[in-house]
DNA sequence: CTTCTAAGTGTATATAATACAATAAACGTA
DNA sequence: TACGTTTATTGTATTATATACACTTAGAAG
């Protein structure tokens, strides 16, 4: 009984409209024929190796896949499905691979941010593409457990943490940064209340830049500045029970 | 590399005036002399089984330690520490004990919440007591950085789900529940403007009943109503970037 | 009946949340 | 070059919530 052990990336990425999550099509063909015995949807995952952190497994799983280093991880679970590969499908995929049954365990979910603008992906042969996240229906194994629990995480961290920043790139508006906020959270909001809740923050800093190219006025760019943000972070205790 | 998982129950408890934790002093004697070889403190925690859930793991840790059943439990995070059973405590008590020292590589951490008023516990022959989370200062493995992390997740959690009652007797005066605030979030709250806030929590249910045997004017007994809660509970989306 | 102790309660002020609409800047096109 | 289209930007009035603060009351003990 190996590897009992593996990390679940859910990887959500902002393209200004929505909200997107990678997903890999795991097509598999008859070797002989070439016939699709199947094919489905999973979130990106990898066992972890003796003597890693279960944070490297996860910075590992996505740059495999994306050649991205250095973006937000964010650990928000561990999930352990007895059900597990004991679904019609997954069974036929588990024949055809000649995988361990027992292989998989446990897994622990990290979410992790990118502007997709961001992204030129290396698929490295795999068949990776963005998903937006209120059209996924259904995914293998507990992926759609796990996924929905990633959501429910990152709907949180954004209410109390400056992270939207990570899904938006390094130059972004204040429209930009509302619809983000909507997007995830699944909410309208003002503008001129949003824009006057955020003028509170003061790592949200304004640039003498504006849009370019666009066929209206031009919007003002603003950026997130990580050391504002550590200075003037106060220790967070709305005590809102 | 069998038993590759775990979990550890950080097991709070308050007195009414402060928060404890459930500790086990493994205390380790030769068989010989005995002689003390030595004696620390450790959350308590086991291995997974085969086809048991994670959820079901950590109550069954807390039944064989408390005979305690139903009590609330909540994941806060997977932890794997590159360097447990490294220092030198560990590696006597791994020598001492005959443990294979790769045994445990992943444990996932919860948390539970008693009144310790309402435990009488059953040791099973081992040390176990209550120590005020405030003192306790080192633990062995990892473990600090679980009861850490908990901590966190508790004073979290507290802050936007009515999971104090947990941590009182059925019956309880909101001085009480005050205190239960204060202590584990570490603050000093206004009694009128407490009192204004939890008026609009409605599943606190206001008993015509009140304390008995107090040296002073006797408080009115509350209770927690988890109908209402879950009749009267609105999607929490407060929006407080 | 006096003392001791914690329980219980209200008001004024400051801060934050919400609802709501007109003007400005860039581009494309006639 | 005038006009239409599109999105950006800005303020005020109202309501709700947060905070600061002190006296009276009920029971027990002596």
């Amino acid at each position: 009984m190996n590897n009992t052990i593996s990390v679940d990336c859910v990887i959500f990425g902002f393209d200004f409209e929505k909200l997107n999550v990678l997903l890999v099509d795991r097509e598999l063909k008859d070797e002989n024929n070439g016939e699709e015995l199947f094919s489905d949807l999973t979130l990106t995952g990898n066992h972890i190796f003796e003597n890693e952190s279960l944070e490297n497994a996860a910075a590992r799983v996505l740059f495999d896949l994306t050649g991205l280093e250095n973006i937000y991880l964010k650990q928000f679970g561990a999930f352990c499905d007895p059900g597990r590969l004991k679904r019609p499908n997954d069974q036929a995929w588990l024949r055809a691979s000649g995988r361990d049954p027992e292989s998989r365990i446990i897994s622990v979910g990290y979410y992790s941010l990118l502007a997709t603008e961001n992204v030129t992906l290396k698929w490295k042969g795999r068949n990776v593409k963005w998903y937006p996240v209120s059209e996924v229906k259904d995914l293998a194994f507990d992926h759609m457990v796990i996924l929905k629990s990633a959501l429910q995480a990152l709907r949180r961290e954004l209410l109390h943490e400056p992270i939207g920043f990570e899904l938006l790139p390094e130059k972004f508006t204040l429209s930009q940064l509302q619809k983000l906020y909507e997007v995830v959270l699944d909410v309208e909001l003002d503008k001129r209340n949003f824009r006057k809740k955020i003028a509170r923050m003061k790592y949200l800093i304004a640039l003498d830049e504006k849009q370019k190219g666009v066929a209206h006025k031009p919007a003002r760019l603003y950026m997130f500045s990580r050391e504002v943000y550590e200075k003037t972070r106060k220790e967070v205790l709305d005590f809102n029970i």
